[in-house]
DNA sequence: CATATTTAGTACTATATAGTACTAATAGAT
DNA sequence: ATCTATTAGTACTATATAGTACTAAATATG
């Protein structure tokens, strides 16, 4: 049954991280995870001590995958940059479908429903959004350069902007059950720049 | 002690605002309630049945209050729409400040950490933002028609845009625990509006 | 093969906490 | 003055659930 070490330990992070934000984190209970998953509640604290341990691993799987995919759209510079844009927020808006519209943004999801005293994980996520900011930025650059976008946009301020547009547009998706605002929004954002 | 009725009901309910932002829904217990409102715990179900109808109740606060101070700040007509915006969010970001970072936005913090069978307080909500986009709309019209805004500028379009905007602030400033993010996006937007 | 790691299973404990049941006092209204 | 609505207090129950303790088996690894 056992494929290779840790198996286990990834799968039941891979559980948690969809029921988390489905169900809530507070509203999650082991017992269920235990069910879902299949995997033995003894194995489960074997491989996170606590809860709160398994939240942290769980707000770094989606961390990683959210830089995964934002590295791979990146990189693909024969598209443009409005190209790229969509490209990933095609995916987000999907993902928000397949959740059904919960836990849109699952960083600030999982931060507002993490008890007080995670502050690791709080500043875990603010850290990831400050890499975003930077990372935007250079995208934008890149817009105004290609000609894409007017020169007078700066790429800091115009990147700041884009992130906070982009997760309200999550959170009104959410709230709204539309997972097309998401698209939409950035779309007529864009249209601002040109 | 007892100056009108239903004074305990009033009070109950803006101490668990204020509670269910700063700890959240699920980690705010009734004997906590009980204690910083001191209000006895058989009056606190005197009032609510339970919890969630508790909660209810805090949304309701909210949205009245929020209601209330979109009124006001719309109705100034002498001043312009970027005048009038600007001292709104101001006061968003003061009270994002006084909860120290907690609850930025009240109406999706408590979405989602209410129960997944709380539906008819996620489409209360829901039906807020709604409501909300009418306004911006009829603002951001107003500023086309005094000539803030450019006349290519589509409201209803906008509007969207700039709630969408606000609200992805809200959270980043309380990832970011920086406030002025707040009034800065929305200062650049409107600049990319003129 | 021998040893360490990973897994399942079962039963259990401890605790927090939502909600109840009662009595009795106080205030408001008519 | 009387009746109803609101309040406090105290003690209690029921339940969900995080976490533990143990045994034993299966798997990986050297």
């Amino acid at each position: 049954m056992m494929k290779n070490k840790l198996m286990n330990r990834k799968h039941v992070i891979e559980v948690a991280a969809i029921l988390f934000l489905e169900k809530g984190f507070a509203y999650t209970s082991m017992d269920e995870l235990v069910r879902v998953s299949k995997v033995s509640k003894s194995n489960v604290y074997y491989h996170f001590s606590n809860k709160e341990e398994l939240l942290e691993a769980v707000v770094d799987y989606w961390i990683a995958k959210y830089h995964f995919a934002i590295e791979e759209v990146i990189n693909q510079q024969q598209l443009s940059v409005e190209q790229r844009v969509t490209m990933f927020l095609m995916q987000l808006a999907q993902g928000v479908q397949v959740r059904e519209f919960k836990g849109s943004c699952p960083f600030i999801t999982l931060a507002i429903q993490s008890p007080a005293q995670a502050t690791q994980l709080k500043e875990r996520i603010g850290l990831f959004f400050a890499e975003l900011q930077s990372k935007v930025s250079l995208l934008i650059a890149q817009g105004v350069e290609r000609g894409e976008f007017r020169k007078a946009i700066q790429p800091e301020e115009i990147a700041s902007l884009f992130i906070t547009n982009l997760e309200g547009a999550l959170f009104i998706a959410e709230t709204q059950k539309d997972a097309t605002i998401i698209t939409k929004t950035a779309q007529q954002f864009m249209k601002l720049l040109h």
